[in-house]
DNA sequence: CTGTTAGCGCCTTCAT
DNA sequence: ATGAAGGCGCTAACAG
């Protein structure tokens, strides 16, 4: 593993330099920066033109050695499963910069080292070497590992998905089930009876079991005809081409569904494949929402209905519940429920 | 903007406790750290057993104030383009954190601020604090005023895309030109005799006009009937239906192509709507190639053979120009060429 | 309201 | 091979 290296860097202005252009001490610069209402206004507007015409800002390093604040978060970058990939990943990420930036944060991001999955090495890395000051993860199962080790650790964290009921309930979570729910109602709205649910079955991902849930409950509320294909479709299995089967074996018959609402929206794809192998029409015969919607639904003809995700909000949520816990104040409460939004387009319009 | 805030925290692990527990001096045990082979085995062995007992890490700011290495490099992350979404950008991203984390490097993301599109503040506020030793920048254009920004400003850069005659090479860059010969081959190679490239003309794009080259390239070197809708769809028609509509008129007549290179996935998947709308199928009666290879190509039907990147590669080529450049290696040379991989599938086989 | 002093944790001379 | 100073740039305490 190579090791330190010199570095020539072209100087930066160094606050001794901004006082000096100023005509005041260090100190008064350093409280022009960080404590405006101490100095007097017309000390505080030289200082100010100094800091300009200078281009200084405080080396972060520094002032993170004095202050113990590093103002950075981490970020664990889930790792990528080529057949189940993140969906907001993108779109996501980008929202985090963001509402870090607005709080005057920077983000890192980290993940296990290659070749390995466990990521808590490179959790306590980070910790040990003091770079961060708070950690977001996402994609949160209901025992997470990561999620207790990071509480053992004491380093104040968010989540994205919630966490297990021994655990700090610092999460930010969409309502899965309601999001579901919303789609069913979409589609009973649309005079659709028979209804299936297309998405991996089982516990394993919370996420998918609240939206399967969450459907179950709605059609059964309005007194639809639900189809949840029990064996469910891991999600190889779409990749290899047997989901679509499943699929297709569900739209035959009389009483097939006319409606699917599926898990997300590569899901919603297959969904696509199966209603055209079946010799039908998406929109026409078969209407179809997926979840997530990715740039994917656009590209799609027809245009795929798909549930939006809050990701600003969910990204604000999680910057500032880290931000409550690295200020001290004990955040208590049971994590924060966002709503999402029922974009609809040609697939179920 | 919220400023400092206190930050109670566990307290870590610090030289000076390492060097009691171990019962050396401090110096002992940074030499140890950074310099073992001054350090007596046997001295190193109970060094090392003190870190490990008492999981020290060095503080990185610490470390980084007094070297004036951060060892952490920043990443631009492209504004995304709902119409036209970076298809790399989770793939390309966990390459470059593992290849930075090879060479003992984090990577800070950061963005422009929200509602701006110019990087360059951005870029001075990381550069001014001090916060990266390096910057990666993608997705460059032609004359691309990030890359003349940041080239003024000295600090060590690299971009995935290559830079202006002007300016330094500091690039890794994928052979656009002979990823769509290759693919041209490849469907000659078929049997195919006509065939067309559908991606948005112009010259903004220079991976796209490189792709379209050498498709343009290759065919008359093969003496092939080659396609070029000239109009082009720029990437929001995708979105509108117009490209699909475009790509139908391609598809008609008894002269139609049996064969259709697609400039990104996105765009391969609209060829799929147009070929179906033409009463075709893909596959057989059109065979497509996309590029990038998400994946999207996977969960289509047939299945998409599409033009793999070496993100591996290109994100270690770019991780080694930023290293050189540290190290006050004067970097020279025209850039790294990289080349692609054809992932035959359904669509083409 | 401004200046002085001290030290955050670490690494690089220099001396032993 | 190891130990003793000094200082990177900054800010928190106190002195004036």
């Amino acid at each position: 593993m190579p090791q330190g290296a010199p570095r020539p860097r072209r100087a930066a202005a160094t606050i001794e330099e901004v006082a000096r252009a100023a005509g005041v001490s260090r100190q008064t610069v350093s409280n022009a920066l960080n404590a405006p209402q101490r100095v007097r206004p017309d000390t505080l507007a030289r200082v100010r033109a100094a800091i300009e015409r200078l281009g200084y800002r405080p080396d972060q390093s520094a002032r993170a050695l004095r202050t113990g604040a590093r103002r950075t978060l981490g970020y664990l970058a889930p790792v990528d499963d080529p057949y189940d990939p993140n969906p907001l990943m993108a779109g996501f990420l980008e929202a985090l910069v963001d509402a870090a930036a607005a709080a005057g944060y920077r983000l890192l991001l980290f993940r296990p080292a290659p070749g390995t999955t466990d990521a808590r090495p490179a959790i306590d890395e980070l910790i040990a070497a003091r770079q961060v000051d708070g950690l977001v993860l996402a994609d949160v199962l209901r025992e997470d590992p990561r999620v207790a080790h990071v509480a053992r650790t004491g380093v104040p964290f968010a989540t994205f998905g919630r966490t297990g009921p021994g655990e700090p309930q610092h999460w930010v979570d969409i309502d899965n089930g309601a999001a579901t729910a919303g789609v069913v109602r979409h589609l009973a709205d649309r005079g659709h009876r028979r209804i299936a649910f297309a998405g991996p079955a089982g516990e394993a991902l919370p996420w998918m079991a609240a939206r399967r849930a969450g459907f179950a409950a709605e059609t059964a509320r309005l007194g639809l005809t639900a189809a949840l294909p029990g064996a469910g479709s891991p999600p190889a299995a779409a990749a290899s081409g047997s989901g679509v089967a499943q699929l297709r074996a569900l739209l035959q018959g009389p009483d097939r569904p006319t409606a699917v609402a599926a898990g997300s929206d590569l899901t919603a794809l297959a969904v696509y494949e199966a209603v055209r192998a079946e010799g039908l029409v998406v929109g026409r015969d078969v209407a179809v929402v997926g979840f997530h919607d990715t740039p994917l639904c656009r590209h799609l003809h027809p245009a795929l209905s798909s549930v939006r995700l809050p990701l600003r909000a969910i990204a604000s949520g999680l910057v500032g519940l880290l931000l409550a816990q690295i200020r001290g104040e004990s955040v208590r409460g049971e994590g924060l429920v966002l709503s999402t939004e029922l974009v609809v387009r040609a697939s179920s319009g």
